[in-house]
DNA sequence: GACGACATACCAACCAGTTGGTATGTACAC
DNA sequence: GTGTACATACCAACTGGTTGGTATGTCGTC
């Protein structure tokens, strides 16, 4: 029943107040706020604000990441299962949700951040490409099983990304949450026909 | 060699300060600097900074609509060749640009104001579906042809606006524009592949 | 008694928006 | 054709609230 501490606070604030206000309209008074700290206590675990959302993108990855090595697709035997249900799971986790609440932390700060702050577009770069990496291995076998030996299994996993990244843009300019479902039913039909047998008879 | 007047350089400002730096980050002062005009003037035409977003993502939509009008890809006989045309067009305006350059006005400016600003988020959703919706057509031409008629071709078109605005993204958070056309490639074989003949043999 | 983890009080810079103007045009009466 | 009334387009200086950041203090623990 302890709560976390300060520091943590503040990085989960981070997550949830910037993915619905963007970073540059998030202050550091609305993240102590919604922490339920001081300022003084934000100056003391982050040099800057700047150094807050590097530390938030890192933050962001420990938290996911975990959710994503725990899941149960990995136990399937075939490959191409394992990233059709990786695909199928990013949509169940979109579902019946709100874009603040299904969105990337890292998407919408590298949005905003990538030619002013390069310390936090690389931090939000780290966190998307390094979840990428570990679909990698699993595309790379489905794609060997298939046949489909020109196609980068890198440049699939960086697409899948892209498509994720895309849905939830769209979902919030629509404001309509279907959207990155739909977006993902696409990215899962284009799996499947890579993921299928002889491309060319 | 008269210059625009004041108004439409303060939106030709907007379009790309914003998507450099972000609505938020963007001040008043930054675009009346870029447009070389008073603040006097900035308040004269809009009545706020929110009021001036909207009528950017409308200009936006002004500046762009014409150039996928003009293109030529409208001419070709084949629906399935005009859709795939049109993604090798946005391949080829990203192509050797910064992001600030190629990327989205309404998709950057959408993720930042979805939440607290609906008609921002309402002028950036009306700007991309808008233009999605000329792609309709084409597309519900190439699935009939092709004889998919389970897909709906607005899904689709939906599909590849979101697939463009995540290409955009990752671009951005990898420092790396080639992202974005391997994000087109796939796009394109995606699309081959559904506009292929006889899906179920 | 020193150090880490916070809190309180405060500041200088900045920002959206306001105020009070000027310059130019234009429509109409006389 | 010229004086009056009004509109549009723009400018420079100012304002009050906000923001990131700081200086200093307090409390518990080792």
């Amino acid at each position: 029943m302890t709560q976390p501490d300060a520091r943590t606070r503040l990085l989960d604030a981070a997550i949830n107040v910037i993915r619905a206000q963007g970073y540059s309209a998030t202050t550091v008074d609305d993240l102590c706020r919604t922490a339920g700290v001081t300022k003084g206590a934000f100056f003391h675990h982050f040099a800057s604000k700047d150094a807050m959302a590097v530390a938030a993108a890192q933050h962001w990855t420990d938290v996911t990441a975990p959710i994503f090595a725990a899941a149960p697709y990995h136990a399937r035997p075939e490959p191409a299962r394992r990233v059709l249900d990786y695909v199928a799971l990013r949509k169940a986790m979109l579902t019946d949700r709100s874009p603040a609440e299904f969105s990337c932390l890292a998407g919408t700060m590298a949005q905003e951040t990538y030619d002013t702050h390069p310390e936090i577009r690389d931090a939000c770069g780290a966190s998307i490409l390094g979840h990428a990496q570990t679909l990698i291995p699993d595309i790379q076998a489905a794609l060997d099983a298939s046949g489909r030996t020109t196609l980068s299994a890198r440049s699939l996993a960086i697409f899948a990304q892209s498509t994720l990244q895309g849905a939830f843009v769209l979902a919030k300019a629509g404001g309509d949450p279907t959207i990155a479902a739909d977006c993902c039913d696409h990215l899962t039909r284009y799996l499947e026909q890579l993921f299928a047998k002889e491309p060319t008879p």
